[in-house]
RNA sequence: GGGCGAUUAGCUCAGCUGGUUAGAGCAUCUGCUCGACAUGUAGAGGGUCGGGAGUUCGAAUCUCUCAUCGCCCA
């Protein structure tokens, strides 16, 4: 037998497993008749993205489910691809430009996108190849990109069907606007933010009179745009204002002073000043009351030039510095109060955003929703963790029109065409079709392009080229689970079960799982601009890919947040040192004259125990799994491979290996191996790479690659040992090595022991672990009796069944012995107190169920025993 | 303002349908260069489960309430 090396070193092995198993094209799938399917579509990063620690979990939970599926014998496709994130790789691009002196403005449409698929050539391959390196066991011949061209038929075909259905339409409205992208954007592309920003207090003098009205503002330099002052009807401070005008400062222009129940009487003075262009509830109060529109900023936010001279031109920074400024000289400005508030910022810009009035392309929304709510409700689709059903019905409940268009090149264009000179508002001019019109010189096609998540919202589908190949997403739709971060459950998640229902009448997944967010040590989300994000590619060469992937899992539970620090990995990669010698341990052990089959019929007790701590092992790591409780699968296996197998089982292996009973040898390492390569097979999909190599030195020649081999079954034989002499076994090696150290007797010190049992029973079975306990606790000898009195200067140990003695002379201190014995027996005291009460209490006799009431009595005998020794020997103390 | 979640050892967290002497890893302390592993080994100390009330024979676990923190939506 090959020996592993002494030392592990993962990142060789890792490029070696991952080549050979994309030659031996183990990731791909092959649909055939009574091979069940298992499909899940990757959440597409971003094309010109690098992998993030989210990706790391997310992505490493799918690989865990498909390498699962695949060894279960399931037809596994892992559909892999990215999406073109328009304003992010648009930005990127146009940063890129400018680096070389190029601006964006400069360039036409056609221009700047040779520039960003350039871009998207060089860099888009760099997160697929860093997935690799993760491991990811992705169907890679399916590998897909939101503008492909099936993709982007796919695209243009539903904005098509969704107009022809009369839900897309297009208006002037006001929209969140993003001024250093200079797009509108979606409601959920808008982050609010804590700021801690200022209020204003400002008068305006109302006309004909030489009073003044007052108001507060935290955006200050909208005032150019004011169209009213408006009071709560109900307010009596203003009633008599009602009605009047005031006259706009700085700007000087009348504006009406009108009532609207949308003013809250209690925040700032309790008149506000209206600017329906630029904010949302003034744009209300605006349609209501039938004021002026009146668009004061440029689309990068500066003041344009329905403003006063002075202003135009401006930044809003700017402009509100002056604006105060002018104000104040004026002797308008009454006050400033800091004022702690919530801002809406440019989920892509990380800017604050505009709400801008323009000509935008909408989704109505709220039939589509109705069953994509229903099915979630129903249980048809289930949310793990489930509390996010909540969250998704309240957004569901709520659902808004859906601004679509974006003012960008990088995207899929709109396919819509404008009939030349006509007037582009009305429909009658449009050419709505995913193929342009004919007669294309008399037409002119919308500028704009379609929002990312437009495209994405039906990858599920989209990623086989629907609607053209039906054959394919017959075969692979719907998918069997999504993973993603709940962050993007309704840019992304909703917007896929409203599609998939919409297009194919099919829900697109059965189950969801939320991956755990993960943050740095002070809470903060992991992100790039924050800068507290690690690089996965550094850890997975510092720690290894399967130690980092082992140990982000485990600490990922379903459902709760992860505050994520870097040494949290070691105990991954310690895990995995410990794996790969314990395995080279088993192997050093082999004899080239063993025997390679198990005679299972002359299993001994150790045997018989560890196989069946295996196979409970393995139940539980199924439940586990099926529950998508990752981390309890890990611990599971960690708490098995290292306290049961490892410092135990393979600890007593040690002793049979010194034994002369050639048979007895072989079948220790038999099952040794067994063992092992069961501990490997359920921990493969976790960590991939280790477990293939060790594998590969252990395979028998008819085993497959670790990767296709089946997932191992429950039991096999009969595995009836008497559990409680290995519990004895371990609590009377406890015991003593407690005592050895508690006395600072050095482990290698051979020492003498003796053990009082109370029954001839008992003697039995102590005396039939005696050989056992000799060499795990290092004596020299080990004396076994019924009813033994304490020997002289000895430490007590004091165990279920019996009381164990070490005799050190000197080294025992009576007084520590006693102290010890006395806490212990407090602590029985109190112990049998609670369970008496307990079992004297009719009412729990009666009402508790038997198996419980039983279970207190054994437990009652146990510390009686205990304390009936523990007295005993405070007495031979004394 | 509405909703969701959290609060268990110094730290990070388990504890799934109520019945355990409340667990793990890290950190701390004390031994150990006995040929798998110092990324190791053997031990020890440390919490009464945020406060209060309730349901129950029995509550860290269920209910209510208060407090603190976080997230989402408005």
């Amino acid at each position: 037998m090959k020996l592993l090396d002494t030392k592990y070193s993962p990142s060789i092995l890792e490029k070696k497993w991952y080549d050979y198993w994309m030659k031996k094209k183990y990731f791909s799938s092959s649909p055939s008749e009574g091979k069940e399917n298992y499909t899940i579509v990757i959440p597409p990063p971003n094309v010109t993205g690098k992998l993030t620690m989210g990706h790391v979990l997310n992505n490493t939970i799918q690989d865990i489910l498909s390498r699962k599926a695949r060894m279960e014998g399931k037809n596994v496709s892992w559909i892999p691809g990215t999406d073109h994130a328009s304003i992010a790789t648009e930005s990127k691009v146009e940063k890129m430009l400018q680096e070389k002196g190029i601006n964006k403005k400069d360039l036409s449409r056609e221009e700047f996108l040779t520039h960003a698929w350039e871009w998207k050539e060089k860099y888009g391959g760099i997160i697929l190849e860093q997935q690799q390196k993760l491991g990811n066991s992705c169907d890679w011949d399916k590998l897909t990109f939101t503008m492909d061209e099936d993709y982007s038929n796919a695209v243009l075909e539903s904005f098509v069907r969704l107009y022809n259905k009369g839900l897309i339409h297009k208006g002037n409205r006001l929209v969140n606007w993003c001024p250093k992208s200079q797009t509108a954007l979606s409601d959920e592309e808008v982050i609010f933010k804590e700021i801690e920003g200022k209020l204003w207090y400002i008068k305006y003098k109302i006309e004909d009179s030489d009073t003044f009205i007052e108001i507060a503002t935290t955006r200050p330099e909208t005032m150019l745009g004011d169209a009213a002052i408006a009071v709560n009807p109900s307010d009596k401070r203003f009633k008599s204002l009602i009605g009047k005008n005031a006259i706009l400062p700085l700007v000087n222009k009348t504006i009406p002073i009108i009532a609207d129940k949308m003013v809250d009487p209690e925040f700032g003075t309790g008149c506000v000043k209206i600017t329906p262009a630029h904010d949302p509830n003034d744009y209300n109060v605006g349609i209501t009351h039938a004021l002026d529109m009146l668009n004061i900023m440029n689309p990068d936010g500066s003041i344009n030039s329905n403003a006063p001279d002075k202003y135009i031109g401006l930044t809003r920074e700017k402009a509100r510095k002056q604006i105060i400024n002018d104000l104040e000289t004026e002797g308008f400005l009454l006050k400033e109060e800091n004022y702690l508030h919530k801002v809406g910022y440019s989920e892509r810009g990380d800017v604050p955003i505009e709400y801008y009035l323009s000509n935008q392309w909408f989704l109505k929304m709220k039939e589509l929703a109705k069953p994509a709510t229903e099915v979630v409700k129903s249980g048809e689709i289930k949310f793990y963790p489930n509390h996010w059903v909540k969250t998704y019905n309240h957004w569901m409940d709520n659902i808004q029109d859906w601004c679509i268009s974006r003012q960008l090149y990088w995207g899929h264009r709109i396919p819509v065409w404008y009939k030349k000179g006509s007037d582009h508002s009305k429909q009658e001019n449009w050419y709505v079709s995913i193929t342009p019109p004919e007669d294309i010189e008399n037409w002119e096609q919308d500028e704009d392009v379609l929002d990312t998540w437009f495209s994405s919202w039906l990858w599920p589908f989209g990623v086989h080229g629907w609607p053209n190949n039906e054959k394919l997403v017959k075969q692979y739709y719907p998918t069997d689970i999504l993973v993603t971060g709940p962050d993007i459950i309704f840019f992304w998640v909703a917007r896929m079960i409203i599609s998939g229902i919409e297009f194919l009448d099919e829900i697109p997944f059965k189950d969801v799982y939320f991956t755990s967010i993960l943050r740095d040590s002070t809470g903060r989300k992991l992100s790039k601009s924050l800068g507290n994000s690690p690089d996965p590619i550094e850890l997975f060469e510092k720690y290894g890919t399967d130690a980092t992937r082992f140990s982000i899992m485990l600490m990922s539970p379903q459902g709760s947040d992860v505050y994520f620090s870097e040494n949290g990995l070691e105990i991954g990669r310690n895990f995995m040192n410990k794996i790969w010698n314990a395995s080279r341990f088993i192997m050093i052990n082999h004899d080239e004259n063993f025997s390679n089959t198990l005679d299972r019929d002359s299993l001994d007790i150790y045997d018989k125990w560890i196989l069946s701590k295996l196979d409970t092992t393995l139940k539980k790591v199924n439940v586990h799994y099926s529950n998508y409780q990752f981390n309890e699968a890990i611990k599971v296996i960690y708490d098995f491979t290292w306290n049961e197998f490892c410092n135990w089982y393979i600890e007593i292996a040690k002793i049979k290996f010194n034994s002369s009973d050639k048979s007895e040898k072989n079948n220790t390492f038999l099952v040794a191996k067994e063992v092992l390569k069961k501990v490997l097979l359920i921990l493969h999909p976790i960590a991939p790479f280790i477990t293939e190599e060790i594998w590969s030195y252990l395979k028998n020649d008819s085993d497959k690659d670790i990767i296709i081999s089946s997932w191992p079954t429950v039991g096999s034989g009969n595995l009836q040992y008497d559990e409680a002499r290995i519990v004895s076994l371990k609590e009377i090696v406890v015991a003593i090595r407690t005592i050895r150290s508690e006395l600072n007797v050095a482990p290698t010190q051979k020492i003498s022991a003796s053990i009082a049992i109370k029954n001839v029973a008992d003697e039995s079975l102590v005396d039939s672990l005696k050989n056992m306990i000799t060499v795990l606790t290092n004596l020299e000898n080990l004396n076994i009796e019924i009813n033994l009195d304490k020997p002289k200067q000895s430490a007590v140990g004091i165990c279920k069944n019996c009381v164990v003695y070490v005799p050190l002379g000197d080294l025992v201190d009576p007084k520590e012995e006693m102290l010890k014995l006395n806490k212990r027996l407090q602590d029985i005291e109190g112990f049998i107190a609670v369970i008496e009460t307990k079992l004297s209490n009719k009412a729990f006799t009666d009402k508790a169920p038997e198996k419980i009431v039983n279970h207190e009595k054994s437990k009652l005998d146990d510390f009686i025993f205990e304390r009936e020794k523990i007295i005993a020997n405070i007495e031979m103390l004394k």
